[in-house]
DNA sequence: GCGTTTCATAACCGACCGGTTATGTATCCG
DNA sequence: CGGATACATAACCGGTCGGTTATGAAACGC
């Protein structure tokens, strides 16, 4: 359930012009109109952004009179946040271990040891 | 350029078995059928995804025989995580502040008032 | 050498994606 | 009222995506 969040989150991330628009939500609310107008693309493809955008649930949208005011919502972007970071931490430890390996066995650049030295432990 | 690679990553993320990989990585290097274990998917599907993630740059792969043994990259995951930090700032103190407008004024869900109370002062 | 294992590549399929044009629906305004 | 404005929806199109089966290539082990 979750992961279908993520799964949307990262999806509409995935594109530079709903970055884009993120981005400039990062100064304020504005209008469909507004919002549109750095990018040189048709009015329904950014009421298609927009929508992928709100089933991501990254944005927010209230109607006044006949426009539409689109306001960034942050708590997706943290949860998707807080998944990188929570695998990141393991990430880097394992990175950082596999980097002092191959320093130390000044193995940098394609390893694959064809006719390895068998004094190495073999650590499973 | 750095653009393009935010794409890939976040597109690379939002699939659900990819990070599901990535996960799995997070406990060590592995050989493709291991990370493919958990899938029911072919073994094909499984080296698409994996070129993926490689395209991306969040695995490295290195042969050690006929084993391909992948590993996570973590800088792309940094860069990432530092995309949305860097705007989610802005995006919280945004949303706080229409939360707090909101709340003052009582007008949580749906707001778009028809016949608004013209005392407020139309601030732009 | 030969079968097995590990993985990649090719070709194909249905579904979705990002874009378009055309049209519809409210709302504002003169 | 009627036109203009702000937006959504529908229908379509080419390309990519996630999956498949079939096949290929390289390394292991007997």
């Amino acid at each position: 359930m979750k992961r279908i969040e993520l799964d949307l989150v990262f999806g509409a991330l995935s594109d530079p012009t709903r970055r884009g628009m993120l981005e400039r939500l990062a100064e304020g609310e504005t209008n469909v109109r507004t919002l549109a107008e750095p990018y040189d693309i048709s009015q329904p493809a950014v009421s298609k952004h927009l929508a992928v955008l709100e089933r991501a649930g990254l944005v927010a949208r209230t109607k006044h009179g006949r426009e539409h005011r689109i306001r960034a919502v942050p708590a997706p972007l943290e949860e998707a946040r807080s998944w990188i970071g929570h695998y990141a931490r393991h990430w880097k430890r394992q990175f950082d271990a596999v980097e002092a390996y191959l320093e130390a066995h000044d193995m940098k650049t394609e390893a694959s040891a064809p006719a390895p030295r068998r004094d190495t432990k073999k650590e499973t």
